[in-house]
DNA sequence: ATAAGGGCACCGC
DNA sequence: CGCGGTGCCCTTA
């Protein structure tokens, strides 16, 4: 489980559907690491390919794209996600609250 | 094994 | 509403 928290991280980043997004705390939070969203953008900044991991899909909690280390830079990013039918304005993505992407949260009774 | 970096989040002023 | 400083956790060299 926690064994690996960057693959935990890739996998979840699979899981995400498209047209939607997620923030480096929701990432952090899906697997089980509230306070470790920093340690996301460590992983995904690390070698991955992009292809596979939608690690574009990834943004900040305020809105903002984020920075991106694959090809193209946050530039790049923004396209994707432009693709993804999100709209971005001045580096900021216009109600991306809707577009979240949360997984069952586990509750813990 | 240690140290520095980083694709962040939050609070205070 | 915007900027700055601080805290937290992995990855890589």
């Amino acid at each position: 489980m926690d064994k690996d928290f960057k693959f935990q991280v890739l996998n979840f980043l699979k899981k995400i559907p498209k047209g939607n997004i997620v923030t480096y705390k929701i990432v952090a939070s899906s697997v089980n690491r509230p306070n470790s969203y920093r340690a996301v953008g460590s992983v995904l900044r690390g070698n991955l390919f992009p292809e596979k991991f939608p690690c574009y899909k990834v943004i900040k909690s305020n809105g903002e794209v984020g920075n991106y280390s694959g090809p193209g830079g946050q530039k790049a990013k923004q396209k994707i996600l432009k693709s993804e039918g999100l709209l971005i304005k001045n580096n900021k993505i216009i109600d991306f609250q809707k577009y979240l992407f949360k997984i069952g949260k586990k509750r813990m009774p």
